[in-house]
RNA sequence: GCCACCGUAGCUCAGUCGGCAGAGCAGCGGUUUUGUAAACCGCAGGUCGUCGGUUCGAAUCCGACCGGUGGCUCCA
């Protein structure tokens, strides 16, 4: 007999073998028919999974439960899959996980999906539903199973199998076994048939490489969700749909508050008058808290020498996520010519395009003509040896760090070990050449200013810098409002991306795990995260369809000082080397921007708001009356709007509150008569009438204080 | 960069089978003088992203390019 506990407390007792369904069945009738699969001493499990031992844990898993819903989101994966397979029978599955919100499916198929074709898939998974055919597990010795997969010849499926744990690996058919109903490997579990996972959609389809490896055979990965009920994805349907409504792109369009022009160039943000008001705020908020911590602000130029990144190691490390170098030389020019014409071909040899332009160097610059030019070599080679004679080559680039240049200002003079830590600040405009398919509105752009600080400072010193970056980041993200982050704690791996010795980055790592432990933050460590030459905080959010962006960033550094060369004085009368910290609490302004208009919905707080204040006239008799107002006002001075124009009282209060002005002040013949105003807020709010000063002065309060505070709570009486 | 989808007036969008390019909002002119989320009338506004092709005829079909969106890859 087993002995099972329920989640209740209670216990029943089973005989030997008996399967979860069993058991269900004994408790319950309704909960045997709710039930799609079983948490057992923690594990997910099918419902036929037969039990064993003295004693269990099982509790019921319906399509209610976070983990009832993921296996039917994995049992509706297969539906899928069985669906696609079924109308196009030289589909070859690879490989299908449940993600947050739905499940995908990769698949290899010469028919590129479209959306009519997800009406197809659908009416197939609803046929394939209807005939509610049980999922049927079996486990195979490893070897025979691998026999199995390599007779049918699937490579993903035997890649999968070989990466799987254990002596067995299990298949599902979706049906009975050997009457060719579909059939998959798959570590399960499954709800009990295909009657039961749910309200499900076919989303959308999109390309994706074979272990997320640029480099390997491109897939189609379709998506899919689904939920309990058809109420259930609706009311997802519609959130998301909601949810689109704070996109930053939609609204700085509305608001007025940025655009991106093709004119201009993709990724490269225009602020208008509105959002640089957003962004003047922000910056003088920021500007003062570097003061008062005793950060000294800086100006260096938007582009550098070359040298200046070979020495940083920027370039060429980057060289293709950057703007193209502006070269000196017609040599220069015509190597940098060549190097894109050799990454354009894929060839295994070079193209005549090539030849011929090597030829035209090589006339010009004899050492280049005795190097000669690998012709016959892969593309990776030929590139390699462009690179090495680019790297001679003289040039500037439009700088992608600010680093470099605050390092340059450190060096300018010799420094005591008395004067650091040496906080150089500025808000620094880089540019990346972002991949064209990267770019995102304002979160992924291609022209960019960090609120950018470089920190120098003695090792003993470190913890308490790193430790306060992390809590000005920590501030930033508070003031605004922005409570849901989460923080990761970037590392290194293995890859040979890394530059530096080990030590250092031993060194640098004990102190950025160090100062993220003391913060009392709950973080995330993740391995291969860290930047090129050093590990890194990084402040995390999501965007208003769930996608991740990093914000603030504390880096430490013990690379750069190397490459430069830097010093201080130490009180041994010897020189030593400083530590670097990179940090930049907002990240990028228009990223930050970007995530604040979506969190914010675009209704921005008093302090922050591009207009605080609309005076909207009833009537042309208080036109002259309103004028005042506004001269008033903007004296304050308060960033205000004068609506003067002969259309009704409900439709200039209509376009404010849709411009999510925070305050809309009424005025007719009575508010003139007692020289009030009547206040409103942009979401309905009535305040009554205020004496002109009276507002102002609450406003004052709300503005200096960054709060939420109402002239109503400011602890002034409305005049009657 | 790769895969898929999209691009029509300043904005949001309609445009059937290939047959004269449409609406609402915004703008401008007029009427109205208004009390808390849209007054009324009129006018003007278009290289249908660009270039090329098919066709008697292209916003519509095909191709290339540019730009955008969603993923993938990348992210100093």
């Amino acid at each position: 007999m087993i002995e099972v506990r329920l989640p209740d407390g209670s216990a029943v007792e089973r005989p030997a073998g008996a399967t979860v369904a069993d058991v269900l069945q004994s408790i319950s009738a309704r909960l045997a028919r709710e039930a799609v699969a079983a948490k057992v001493n923690g594990n997910v499990l099918d419902l036929g999974t037969r039990l064993s031992g003295p004693q269990v844990e099982l509790t019921a898993l319906t399509l209610n439960d976070p983990e009832g819903l993921e296996v039917a989101r994995h049992s509706c994966a297969h539906v899928m899959a069985e669906a696609v397979c079924a109308l196009w029978p030289h589909t070859r599955l690879a490989y299908g996980p449940v993600v947050e919100n739905g499940f995908y499916y990769d698949i290899e198929l010469d028919h590129s999906l479209t959306p009519e074709d997800f009406l197809a898939i659908e009416a197939k998974m609803q046929q394939i539903v209807k005939e509610n055919r049980p999922f049927r597990r079996s486990d195979m010795p490893r070897a025979a199973a691998m026999e199995k997969l390599r007779a049918e010849g699937n490579p993903y499926k035997i890649d999968n199998a070989q990466r799987a744990d254990g002596d067995t690996l299990s298949f599902y058919v979706t049906g009975e076994p050997g009457t060719g109903h579909f059939e998959d490997l798959c570590r399960g579990p499954h709800v009990p048939s295909t009657g039961r996972i749910g309200a499900f959609k076919v989303m959308q389809v999109a390309g994706a490489y074979w272990h997320g490896d640029a480099s390997k055979q491109q897939l189609q990965r379709v998506y899919g969700t689904t939920f309990a009920d058809k109420k259930a994805l609706r009311a997802h349907l519609d959130q998301m749909e909601e949810a689109r409504k704070r996109d930053h792109r939609k609204l700085g369009q509305e608001l007025g508050l940025f655009f991106l022009d093709p004119l201009v160039g993709p990724g490269l943000v225009l602020w208008k008058p509105r959002g640089a008001v957003v962004r003047r705020v922000l910056e003088s908020f920021i500007l003062e808290e570097l003061l008062k911590r005793g950060y000294q602000p800086v100006y260096t130029p938007q582009i550098a020498k070359l040298d200046l990144y070979r020495t940083s190691g920027h370039f060429p490390y980057y060289k293709d996520s950057q703007y193209p170098p502006i070269f000196e030389s017609d040599r220069a020019r015509l190597l940098n010519a060549l190097w894109e014409l050799a990454r354009a071909s894929n060839a295994d040899r070079a193209t005549d395009a090539e030849l011929a332009l090597f030829e035209e160097i090589a006339k010009n610059h004899a050492d280049l003509s005795a190097a000669g030019y690998p012709a016959q070599a892969p593309m990776d080679e030929r590139l390699k040896r462009i690179r090495v004679w680019l790297t001679q080559e003289d040039g500037y680039l439009l700088r992608p760090m600010n680093c470099p240049h605050h390092i340059r200002i450190y060096a300018s003079e010799a420094h005591s070990y008395r004067e650091l830590p040496i906080r150089i600040a500025e808000f620094g405009q880089v540019y990346r050449y972002e991949q064209s398919g990267e770019l995102s509105g304002m979160t992924r752009v291609r022209g960019f200013c960090q609120d950018d600080a470089h920190l120098f400072c003695t090792p003993d010193q470190l913890l308490d810098e790193v430790a306060g970056c992390v809590d000005m980041a920590k501030l930033v993200l508070h003031v605004v409002g922005l409570k849901d982050y989460r923080v990761r704690v970037g590392l290194r791996d293995d890859s040979d991306k890394y530059i530096g010795s080990a030590e250092n980055w031993a060194r640098a790592q004990d102190a950025v795990l160090a100062a993220v432990k003391s913060s009392g933050m709950n973080y995330a460590v993740e391995p291969g995260e860290a930047a090129f030459y050093g590990p890194k905080i990084d402040f995390i959010v999501k965007d208003c369809i769930g996608r991740e962006w990093q914000l603030g960033t504390v880096q430490v550094d013990y690379n750069l000082p190397e490459r430069f060369d830097l010093k201080y004085i130490g009180d041994d009368n010897r020189e030593h080397r400083p530590v670097m910290i990179h940090r930049a609490p907002f990240g990028s302004l228009e990223r930050f921007i970007g995530i604040l208009i979506e969190h914010l919905a675009g209704a921005f707080p008093l302090w922050l708001a591009p207009i605080q204040a609309r005076v909207c006239s009833i009537s042309a008799k208080s036109k002259d009356y309103a004028q005042w107002v506004y001269d008033v006002c903007r004296a304050a001075p308060l960033r205000v709007e004068l609506d003067n124009s002969d259309e009704r009282i409900g439709s200039k209060i209509r376009d404010a509150a849709l411009m999510k002005i925070p305050y809309i002040l009424v005025v007719g013949e009575q508010e003139a008569a007692d020289k009030t105003v009547n206040v409103r807020t942009r979401e309905g709010k009535q305040y009554g009438n205020y004496a002109l000063p009276q507002f102002l002065a609450a406003c004052a309060v709300e503005i200096a204080t960054r709060g939420e505070m109402a002239p109503g709570e400011a602890g002034q009486t409305p005049p009657t």
